[in-house]
DNA sequence: GATTGTTTTGACCGATCGGTCAACAATGTT
DNA sequence: AACATTGTTGACCGATCGGTCAAAACAATC
């Protein structure tokens, strides 16, 4: 097997796993584990159901390898912010990129919602260590920010998890957002309004006086 | 049949009824429709399957009953505001009633979480029809309540968004956050803590300069 | 062209799915 | 006591579940 042989199989490869990926990704993300079957996974795939099965082993190993690939796509999030950095700047930032995200993967937002409902029998590991420790350590900087006065002293978890909660619920609960605004999906008029939304209620409640946020 | 056995059956039979319903709620919350299986949940009840279907009929059948006892126990709330009511109070009395009926039907909130997730086959109506309709007679008096200089400007529709997805969270991903927290279940002191925070940033956030809702 | 290794896929496995049914027990009704 | 109604449940149905396997197709090396 020659060094560009070698290539193109892989490539191969590579592209057959992708799109397996990605159709196991819509199913699972709207019938959970249990829910979804490797029929249908295969019928979305257009691939007959023993092919899924030959590059990815196992249902369980499919769902384990999408659930990995969601949280890395998550962990380049807020990952530089130290007590110097502005409060406004970062929630700010962190409203925009959360938002960004859940539209760029709504089956792997959705699909990790789904776990989580089911009580997180695959990530109740990384939920009380990585997560936690992440939590944690966020909120070490989010107190010192208020007591250097730039900010009301919030709970730091609260706040975390508010922000998490307003912008999944745009992923999450699509159907009902849509079905209430009577669209077929959020426009990019309705995203830059929501986030300017979000921004201005957050930050105002939270008694930070945006200097070099965007203003609106 | 006289009157008096009349309502021993009848009541020998809401009592297997509600047994019925309530273990069917906790394996739907879980898994799903799809992923729901009737052997689990007459094994949840601890009755023999053919049972369950002798008093439901069948699993579609039960899973839209459970869904419509969920929609009555929603439908009390916000249902008599005004434009002469004070946002402060009636914004506060949202977030602490949503947080209650979160804390007393977890599983029927998990339930309606699974539904909309997998694009609420069954709910679509009522998303598009009734609760259209309630979101839209909300926010026309939140914009009056803006016009009177109450509060900001805000898109009422964001705000309602905001409201439900913030205290929605704590009981559907309630797997997250006691992961997070480490705890076992949210105490009686996170909840208060937690009502408190968000009454503080969402008033605040909407310019509202609450006079009589409680202070802390 | 023979050999070796990799994909592809229909056929099949035991287990479980939602749902039906008939036999039987229990409970009124007369 | 005889009868009708309702409740209970194991056995069973065809369909589908996750997963295995072997035979055929394909590709690369010699």
């Amino acid at each position: 097997m020659t060094a560009d042989t070698a290539n193109q199989e892989n490539a191969s490869r590579d592209r057959i796993e992708q799109t397996i990926l990605s159709a196991a990704e819509q199913v699972f993300s709207q019938h959970g584990y249990r829910g979804a079957s490797l029929q249908a996974i295969a019928d979305q795939a257009k691939l007959p159901k023993a092919n899924i099965l030959y590059y990815m082993g196992s249902k369980q190993a499919l769902y384990v390898r999408l659930l990995n690939r969601m949280m890395n796509r998550w962990n380049a999030v807020l990952e530089d912010i130290t007590e110097d950095s502005d409060p406004g700047q970062v929630l700010s930032d962190f409203i925009r990129t959360k938002m960004m995200l859940g539209q760029r993967y709504p089956e792997g937002s959705k699909l990790f919602a789904a776990e989580i409902l089911a009580g997180a029998p695959f990530l109740k590991e990384y939920l009380a260590g990585e997560l936690k420790e992440w939590v944690a350590s966020r909120a070490v900087i989010i107190r010192q920010w208020a007591q250097q006065g730039k900010m009301d002293d919030v709970d730091p978890r609260w706040l975390i998890f508010l922000n998490w909660s307003a912008t999944q619920h745009y992923t999450e609960y699509s159907a009902q957002v849509t079905g209430i605004l009577g669209e077929e999906a959020l426009s990019e008029a309705d995203l830059a309004s929501i986030c300017q939304f979000l921004e201005h209620v957050i930050l105002k409640g939270c008694g930070i006086t945006s200097s070099n946020a965007t203003s609106h």
